[in-house]
DNA sequence: GCACACATAACAATCGATTGCAATGCGTTT
DNA sequence: AAACGCATTGCAATCGATTGTTATGTGTGC
């Protein structure tokens, strides 16, 4: 008999055949279980080596009821048309990589249109998942409320409302606008305008803090401007609304450093300088921001540290262990734009 | 009996109990098999809606044979250090992350650092995936000619080598480079210099390019300067190679996008103006790339349809069919910095 | 020489669903 | 009334692994 390339063996069985050993015996010698005698275990080792077999994960999960997967899922209630190369979730989705490949589990990404009311049931109790982050609450505070009361290994990126079931981590984003606010008025800046999509939760707290700098200021309540995420429609939108504030505003507080970038980008489209005649303020702090010229003034959201705390938090959770949300606090980073 | 909050149903097994039928029959009941009598069926679903069942997928998926599930791996080989927030990245991700859930599937995600032999082997023989799109071949090119010999449903964001087995999706970045030096030489440069970590074989290619296009100008070869990708480290090397540089080069191409705006603010730091001083091209064309002040000069990747041709290319092996690689034009984006 | 301990390995149940085939019951035809 | 067809449902094998329990054989002690 000439040497053939060793078939590929698919399943443990025909392995066990190949060995003259049981299915058993082979699953025991793969996972270097002392009951198989070391010699045994070495010859199967091998000879599974040789014919390349490596067990079917999905059975053996099935059996241990572990999956060591998580799942990281964007609901995209309000933005139906975003996408996930928004640079927010991106960055943020990178620290959560990194974080949780480390410990050995793998990620299932879902971008989630929650059209239908079961969304978020179907996915934590699809059997697939150990866990669940899901990054921005959306329009969706409901619907995860109500999956949080039994559903324990969930962590929420985003606000956190007192009273609320379910686990967030962020920032305070009351106090983030306020600061922008502040930082605003403090340059001089009498007339704002807020950018951004108040749906959300979150963005809508960065709006109400930004109202709060300028009635403590004395001064009118900023005009609020929606303005979608999405990368494609936004550009023109936010040239649309700069085109119409013209000479009304001359401080604009962005929803994002995304719609800042923006914004910088068509003020100097129609040469308006900032921060000379006009300053503008993000919200984030991605990588980015520092890179811009003029470079952004923004709020930063620290989010390889955000990102490091959910995924402590999620461990926790799947541990058994409830703490409680994380709130952390905004920082002004000062830079050019404002 | 009051009407409890109905206990939750963990498995087929226990609602076919409370049905009063065989599990067999539920499992048909709620794939809506017109075998099952009207009437069952819908006391069936009604039950299963009441009692919050849902299928477990693990079981499903292992008796189907057939998971919806695609793995997106990213391989960092010459760049262990690298994160997943580099915005090329997440930019394709976010674009096969739209291709791939319209059509059902999930995603899994993977960031490997392929420091085992069989990294690659291990993924998709895993069991828990339907296809495998690989970003970047990084400097594992053996391993995944190896595994494509016999792992058909894999396809690969990269450059197409004459001869090679795995099916890829990519620029011409040969092409891509020599029109990047094309348009530096255009603009007056002279003495040029790529930036650029070239044990990939994109960015060898891009690399080799710029040298097409100078020894064609009759120039002298373009000096290269190993400049990593992980953003951390990045921004530092790329203001220590501007300061090494000083006045010796005049046209510098960056392996990417993001090179090339962290060149344009080192730049900018040392006083330097761009494009007058110095010219500068990138290479992705990222969304981002249209945004920055100045808008940058670059080669465009066209993510969106090279995400798109991945996918279908997928597909189309999934099917059993195996397509050739495509291998897009790259197209100069003249913009500010050149 | 018999009982006992111990090292190995085989056996079989299990995880939770899907599905081909067999069985049941009812109505219709001749 | 027997026979046949059809609509439903039950039964049991299957996907591929893991693991508690049982069986086998070997060596030791008395």
């Amino acid at each position: 008999m000439t040497d053939m390339a060793p078939s590929r063996v698919r399943n443990i069985a025909e392995l066990a055949l190949l060995a003259g050993v049981n299915a058993g015996t082979v699953s025991r010698a793969l996972a270097n279980n002392p009951l198989v005698k070391k010699e045994t275990r070495e010859r199967i080792q091998a000879l599974a080596h040789k014919h390349g077999y490596r067990p079917n994960q999905m059975a053996r999960r099935l059996r241990i009821q572990e999956t060591r997967v998580i799942g990281v899922v964007v609901p995209l209630g309000h933005e139906k048309r975003q996408h996930l190369s928004d640079p927010f979730f991106m960055s943020i989705l990178g620290h959560l990589a990194d974080a949780l490949t480390e410990n050995g589990y793998d990620i299932m990404l879902s971008r989630v249109i929650p059209d239908a009311e079961d969304w978020l049931e179907r996915i934590v109790d699809s059997g697939m998942l150990d866990g669940v982050l899901l990054i921005g609450q959306s329009n969706q505070f409901e619907a995860i409320e109500r999956v949080a009361a039994w559903y324990k290994p969930m962590v929420v990126w985003g606000s956190h409302k007192p009273g609320q079931i379910h686990c967030t981590v962020g920032v305070d984003n009351r106090t983030g606008g306020r600061l922008a606010g502040e930082c605003l008025i403090a340059a001089g800046r009498k007339r704002l305008v807020f950018l951004g999509e108040t749906t959300a939760p979150e963005l809508h707290e960065r709006y109400r803090g930004l109202c709060d700098a300028a009635s403590a200021a004395g001064l009118a309540k900023p005009v609020k401007l929606d303005t979608h995420l999405a990368s494609e429609v936004m550009a023109d939108e936010i040239a649309a609304h700069v085109e119409r504030i013209g000479a009304e505003a001359d401080g604009i507080a962005a929803g994002s450093d995304l719609i800042a970038m923006h914004t910088v980008r068509a003020l100097a489209d129609r040469g308006v300088m900032v921060p000379r005649d006009v300053s503008v303020t993000g919200f984030d702090d991605l990588p980015l921001a520092e890179q811009t010229i003029p470079r952004l003034t923004t709020i930063s959201q620290n989010i390889a540290t955000g990102a490091r705390a959910m995924v402590s938090a999620l461990y926790e959770r799947i541990a058994g262990r409830e703490g409680p949300s994380v709130e952390m606090d905004p920082i002004l980073i000062r830079r050019d734009t404002a």
